[in-house]
DNA sequence: ATAACATATGTTAATAATAACATATTTATA
DNA sequence: TATAAATATGTTATTATTAACATATGTTAT
């Protein structure tokens, strides 16, 4: 009997894992998720250190929220962010080493 | 005098996660290199695994070879992949843990 | 209640990612 | 060397992302 019992993803975790890459895949949103590991941020404080408009911000705000990775509180007029999902900075982090790994190690061009 | 400084991620950082999350926001790519992970495998077998039609296949591991997730050899008739970069798998594996975190942290729908 | 500030939401145009199909290369064997 | 098998590459239509702009909603102070 031949055997190899390969596994695969299955369907639930991989579209997890899909929409949560996708979400990290977009400069804007990872300086945000970055800034808001440090301190928690209004949506005009935002725009200002990424120097991104402020419907911008709002827009992938509202991204990251749907996907629970940040949380918000109205004070005052402003509305400040922060993270909702310390657990996936590791990810990001962990990347973000990744890829200084990668950048260091290439060879020529790319 | 005021200083909060707040860290930005700098650019080559940036651009490289993103690439980095970029390859790994499509499931074929991610299940590709799960099973990468396990196994070294011809496109064929993977075409066949995953089901997916083999420009497909040839054309997404084009893309995690040119940013060297993968690597290759010819071996008769049929060309082999394997990962090349084990620590990305980490990643993966990690975000997968999370999404499974996730998942099973969800109230309602979504 | 109205004005001003802050943020959210709707809409659209530009761009990028994807899968599908067709064709070209490469390798082994008859 | 001709053929078949395996893979790669080119091209295109479909769909998804993104940023930009316009407008609406919510909040505070007058």
């Amino acid at each position: 009997m031949k055997q190899d019992s390969i596994h695969l993803i299955d369907e639930k975790h991989l579209k997890e894992s899909q929409k949560i890459f996708k979400l990290l895949s977009n400069p804007t949103r990872l300086q945000m998720l970055h800034l808001l590991e440090q301190k928690r941020l209004n949506v005009k404080e935002i725009g200002g250190i990424l120097n991104v408009e402020q419907s911008v911000v709002s827009h992938q705000l509202a991204h990251l929220k749907k996907f629970q990775l940040v949380s918000s509180e109205q004070i005052g007029k402003a509305r400040y962010y922060q993270l909702n999902d310390p657990h996936i900075l590791d990810v990001v982090n962990e990347t973000i080493a990744h890829s200084d790994h990668v950048m260091r190690g290439k060879k020529h061009g790319e």
